[in-house]
DNA sequence: GTAATTTTAGAATGTGTATTTTAAAATGAG
DNA sequence: CTCATTTTAAAATACACATTCTAAAATTAC
């Protein structure tokens, strides 16, 4: 055997992935890479293969670590519509406004339906969400509109992106988030104890 | 006077804009413009600068030509619910759903809140359609709920579009659509009752 | 028709790019 | 300790890139 790796793995991708949130793929260079994450081109070949390499490693690292993360913590098997809120109303709070975006998203913009070099773990970030929006409206709301009001939160979180991206933070989002949810929960409400009834029947 | 240009101006402009909704600005070689508009690169250096005088030559072909006309087409001073509910709709329908997105926003997340060459036009974009919504809520729904009915529908619009440039257009998402305008609709005849019988009173 | 001026295509230029190579330093296994 | 193997940094490479230059062709004004 050689010499261990002299580099904090985790702290190169980190580094990484907030270089490629806020240059993109196409946008930063292999210079700009070596000074973000303080290795030599060397050391990131041999690590990474090539750009798109580190690419795709920096794209797991934050699916993995960030998205699954926040998903599991507000949109899991037993999450409730408050929790979701949570989900929403921390894309108002540090960190995730530094006017970077969302990894994922922002790579889905660059490379389009066209295929980018990480998309199966892009893919896979989707559907995460996408599962966990649509799990807990299942679960909570009205089963006859649990599916067209998860898709609506689904495009509503993705706008939030948008928007955050654009450093265009209307005040009122943080306002238009709560009166949605606060829809949700008066048709929770009827779901519950629509509930009851039947139960009381039987 | 010299000669008089031999090509058509609005021809190289759709396709130049066209070729950066599909690449990316940093995505897209000189070269590659040369084959999408038919020029030479002399001829497009001659023109426009340079690439970024390209880009903002196309994006404001875009947003003139294309936002502009489908705001006031479907979000105009004089537009009613319905209208804006057709704007959203034509999301779904071709031409939209080439794949390629809106160049307005792909650019928004390609260059964040760091200028982009096109900042002017890309902002009066974002205005335009801010505005436009706004207004017909305004005018359309009960006034306490407006301002956050139309940030939503800001949200969900953008949203749209990030799913359609990511080719994952689930079927469910029109439905989505039309279930939003149909509260909005019962808020509208909630208010119309309203002012009835306020004028009624009178 | 002539002259001035612009467009145009393509070659030329220089810079930035991703990537590979090189050789030395480091270090784990036996 | 020794040897094999790896990491590392820096130089080398080859190519793609945006841009400029060149000279000829086009065409308008007078």
């Amino acid at each position: 055997m050689g010499r261990n790796r002299s580099f904090d793995e985790t702290e190169v991708l980190e580094s990484a992935m907030h270089a490629f949130r806020r240059h993109g793929y196409a946008g930063i260079s292999i210079k700009q890479l070596e000074e973000a994450t303080g290795l030599s081109s060397g050391s990131l070949y041999n690590a990474y293969g090539d750009k798109e390499g580190l690419f795709r490693a920096a794209m797991a690292f934050y699916v993995d670590g960030y998205v699954a993360g926040r998903i599991a913590a507000h949109a899991g098997p037993v999450a409730t519509l408050d929790d979701l809120e949570q989900l929403f109303l921390t894309l108002f709070r540090e960190p995730m406004t530094d006017g970077n975006g969302c990894l994922v998203v922002n790579s889905t913009m660059e490379f389009g339906t066209q295929g980018s070099p990480a998309e199966e773990a892009m893919a896979r970030s989707f559907d995460l969400v996408t599962a966990g929006i649509h799990g807990v409206l299942e679960r909570e709301i009205e089963p006859e509109r649990s599916a067209a009001e998860a898709d609506k939160l689904l495009l509503l979180y993705h706008g939030i992106l948008v928007f955050s991206r654009a450093g265009r933070f209307d005040e009122g989002f943080e306002d238009a988030v709560r009166s949605q949810f606060d829809i949700l929960r008066q048709s929770r409400d009827r779901f519950r104890s629509r509930q009851q009834t039947t139960q009381k029947e039987e």
